[in-house]
DNA sequence: CCTCTTATAGACCATTTGGTTTAAATCTAT
DNA sequence: ATAGATTTAAACCAAATGGTCTATAAGAGG
């Protein structure tokens, strides 16, 4: 049954290296929802071609294909067209894969062998602006998400931090050498002398345990320094 | 306290500070679910301490409290112990309390308006080990999650990047470089004289724009070295 | 009051780093 | 085969950095 309802109507694409299952996927659409396949593509840059010319809302994307890999291929299609809604597809749940995915744009993510009425349903959310992630893929997605931040914190709140023995002066010190400043220019924003700076130095230098200005910047990277990293746009 | 079923049935610690609402779950759940309420706290210290004592499995976190905040407060259970399950519950969708909550370790996100079934639906996929995070609060998880990523994606692969102009070799120098080692360092690591690699870092400085190592160094990290780290570097 | 910490700063010297030029050997691709 | 890029390396000099020691002043805390 297909009732096609001007804004309810979706333009899918689907790229998919595997004939078989993009030929599938576009008669169950094609016939089980008011949705309408607009063209498939068998590899990755055809696909995003295909974007290109046709415009479609939902893009499902088989992001384990051989030549260009499909996480990549989401990067592009979202370069050129943010408000494309790609759905990424694979056979199975690998968990880098959903993370990666995911982390790029994907508004979704779906295995090949889930029933068809799941991929209409992720379809529907998607298309109206939701997220479709099932349950046992957003375990997956979390446990890495999760992880990566736990990490972080480890490494910078409960391992040993030398960072904290630093005074007042000496942080400000390292701050600037943190910014690529030379002893001269840490001298003359502080207002203090050039052998100060130097002495501030040797003594951060005996707290972090390092023996140069680039390891000390290192240590503070690595430990968490938060100078003003909000937005990072001072070199270039 | 009431011993029930070994494997369905969890003890659930609920910290909130709104007494009302506290209460109004541990009937709720101890009514229309088979898991049981060990305990309720109306702040986050006290909620911890219990955390501590009586070990439940979930703990119904309100991240929107006045004196200490939820979201520390799920870190430093998680710190006491990893395996407790935390859900963490607010008034209203705020995308960054959501973003923030799951980024500490939460295994799912529900809100105080949402129907008593959802809640204890809830809790029996998270007990059972999912993820729970209806599809309003997922979407907006998403969209933070991949605007931030997306930023860093610019930062360091559409804005130019002067890495890539380095060949092979200033390559490798600037690598032992970002890890704090002088030329003779590198020098030896290379099978190559300090001049040449003097020769090198002076091509660098060159082609990133820069004037000593540290700025070099600051450089690589800001823009997408890779050197041993996969961590994400968002910004809180 | 006395001690510890912190911030300041100078002297002296050794080492490292940065700037410039020149140049040879290799490799690469037209 | 030849022009261009890469890698190697030297000489020479200037500037910055690092190591150590000494010393004064201000403030904090016992």
């Amino acid at each position: 049954m297909r009732r096609m309802g001007i804004h309810s109507s979706a333009r899918i694409l689907i790229i998919d290296d595997n004939y078989e299952h993009a030929t599938g996927i576009r008669e169950l659409v094609n016939l089980e929802s008011n949705h309408e396949v607009i063209g498939t593509a068998a590899n990755a840059d055809i696909g995003i071609s295909l974007v290109k010319k046709y415009r479609p809302n939902i893009v499902l994307m088989d992001v384990n294909m051989p030549e260009k890999d499909g996480i990549t291929a989401i990067q592009e299609i979202k370069k050129f067209d943010e408000t494309v809604k790609v759905i990424a597809v694979t056979g199975y749940d690998d968990p880098d894969l959903i993370y990666r995915a995911m982390k790029v744009g994907a508004k979704g993510y779906i295995l090949k062998t889930m029933a068809a009425s799941q991929l209409i349903y992720a379809i529907d959310e998607i298309f109206s602006g939701k997220i479709y992630l099932p349950s046992v893929l957003a375990a997956k997605f979390f446990d890495k998400f999760q992880n990566d931040f736990t990490d972080e914190v480890k490494t910078y709140e409960e391992e040993e931090n030398l960072l904290n023995y630093l005074t007042q002066r000496e942080e400000e010190v390292l701050d600037l050498l943190t910014k690529g400043i030379t002893y001269k220019g840490v001298a003359q924003q502080l207002f203090i002398s050039e052998t100060t700076v130097k002495t501030h130095v040797n003594n951060i230098f005996q707290k972090l345990q390092v023996n140069d200005r680039t390891q000390a910047v290192l240590y503070a990277i690595h430990h968490g320094y938060k100078g003003k990293r909000n937005k990072i746009k001072a070199a270039v």
